[in-house]
DNA sequence: CTGAAAGCGCTTACAG
DNA sequence: CTGAAAGCGCTTACAG
């Protein structure tokens, strides 16, 4: 590999002087400048970020953390953040497969700072065990909790009232499919539900998820069917689960039971018929962060919360 | 931050010694080593990977390029990835948005080299005008050319084929979507495609997609349905796109016209009717590139190509 | 405007 | 078994 050494060498000036072009310290002749110029180009040199971090204290490299891939929401609150920070120069260096395990959250962050990472964007955990972190950070994902952590919350509010909303006017008993309420977004959203429900005067049933594989909570939300008219569901893969079960059972939609989705996802488009859902804008989301990390990192330490704004989608799944 | 000095200073040794215990070069005194392990903790020491990558002149990381995030195939690769890496103690550095702009791809990858890198996993790309890449590569959803990178290819042979094997018996006309036929993947598998129609003494015409949106291309597409009796299209998502615009011409499907998915994207089977696919079993190619990159990381240079199986899934978009 | 030197935080020959 | 020193490839005060 070629280094700034050779490149002086070859100029016949200092690496200091080298160094001063590489970083537009414009206080160089331009003769000078052309010999070093042309240096590069000949030993076709590009300088080593390592050394460069090493001194400076800072790698314009920022750690993602997503709890897994798979979910193109995810995918596209990553597409966000590189919108922004692509173009102020950062590379991503991505964890993913956290999940909801907090040990996992720690790890992957303490691996970001031995990186000299200079900032984190993560989903949200559990962080209040530990205050050893001096990287700014941004979490996403979040409730809209009041500490001094930047948090991005989606408006979880309307969000759970737009589930009900989403309904037809007959509705009369709901199953709500939830993830753990000790999740604080969780919480946040199915309260939100429940209020509206209330309001409504509309019966509902609680029924937390907790099987490794979306079909088995799918099929035991859809066996309580007889029940209830309407699904509520933890978002749009298992409402497409759900849906998919339905109509092998030839259980009608929204004849028989009305389901409702979460986040959008491409899936919802796509079935037969089409999920109504709630527009998270995980994009937006990514942008937020990104544009709330940016400031962090130039100082900006005021951690007000940002709340992102929800749509609701009415398709063929409800009445 | 704390440094390996303030630990050495706080045990009462040298910084050698405490970068020994470190590194588990274990010609320490056991009783050393215990003052050292308490200074560790006391300071809540970490060492700095920047430092050591400097000097050691390898990260621990390696680099990973994929044309886009949002298409859960990849998101799967990444995942067959970080399934061998992660245990080997890699990191990954992701960057995506490729696309098929070589020279975004050379950006990343110079990116990748100045951070000391110590391999890359990226997408198929025409790497021939690009002789000065000298760090691992291995190159995965890449045609089987016999040069001197390893490339993980999918079985696209098979796969063509199979497209048509999962078609009905009477089919007559097929109208084959495609990618440019200048990439060599999409050339492999539309020539075995062909290759087997005319076995069959099946007509063909192909249509090559080139719209932003693929909603547009599927309207071109399904616009030409009455003349053909089936549809081999360039993916799930584009599958499920004509699907969904069949649905609401009421054109049937599979009666008026079947259609061909590929990839086993998640979206195929909850469609209705469910996208007869091939599945290219992602995880799995992330895996094998990930095992063939250790092997050139650890020296085994040899170039050999890997070919993985593919399976093919009749559903009900066909006959 | 330019160069010699120190230093970023580590690791590893080299001595002892 | 342990320490002093050199060096990984840069950048930036400090002189001149």
């Amino acid at each position: 590999m070629t280094t700034i050494r050779d490149v002086a060498k070859l100029a016949g000036v200092s690496v200091a002087t080298v160094s001063r072009i590489l970083n537009n310290k414009n206080n160089v002749t331009e003769k000078t400048r052309q010999k070093v110029e042309q240096a590069i180009k000949q030993t076709n040199y590009s300088p080593n970020q390592v050394a460069r971090n090493l001194y400076k204290k800072r790698s314009k490299m920022i750690g993602i953390i997503v709890p897994y891939l798979e979910n193109s929401f995810y995918a596209e609150i990553i597409d966000g953040i590189q919108k922004i920070l692509q173009p102020a120069g950062y590379t991503a260096l991505i964890s993913f497969g956290a999940e909801s395990d907090n040990d996992k959250y720690k790890q992957f962050i303490q691996n970001f700072e031995q990186n000299n990472i200079d900032g984190i964007i993560t989903s949200a955990f559990d962080i209040s065990l530990d205050n050893t972190i001096t990287v700014p950070l941004v979490m996403y994902d979040s409730a809209n909790i009041d500490d001094n952590i930047v948090r991005i919350a989606s408006d979880n509010i309307s969000g759970g009232k737009s589930c009900v909303e989403l309904l037809g006017n007959n509705t009369r008993h709901v199953l709500i499919q939830h993830m753990s309420l000790s999740l604080p977004t969780v919480r946040e959203r199915i309260e939100a539900t429940i209020k509206e429900l209330n309001h409504r005067k509309i019966n509902y049933t609680l029924m937390e998820v907790g099987n490794p594989r979306i079909s088995d909570d799918a099929k035991k939300a859809i066996s309580f069917s007889p029940n209830y008219d309407a699904i509520i569901t933890v978002n749009d893969l298992y409402a497409a689960e759900i849906l998919k079960i339905a109509n092998e059972r030839n259980i009608s939609v929204p004849q028989d039971i009305q389901i409702v989705g979460y986040d959008n996802n491409p899936i919802s488009s796509y079935t037969n018929p089409a999920i109504s859902t709630v527009d998270q804008h995980p994009e937006e989301i990514g942008e937020t962060a990104a544009n709330r990390l940016l400031k962090l990192i130039r100082g900006d330490t005021s951690s007000m919360n940002s709340i992102t704004p929800i749509t609701k989608i009415k398709r063929q799944s409800t009445n």
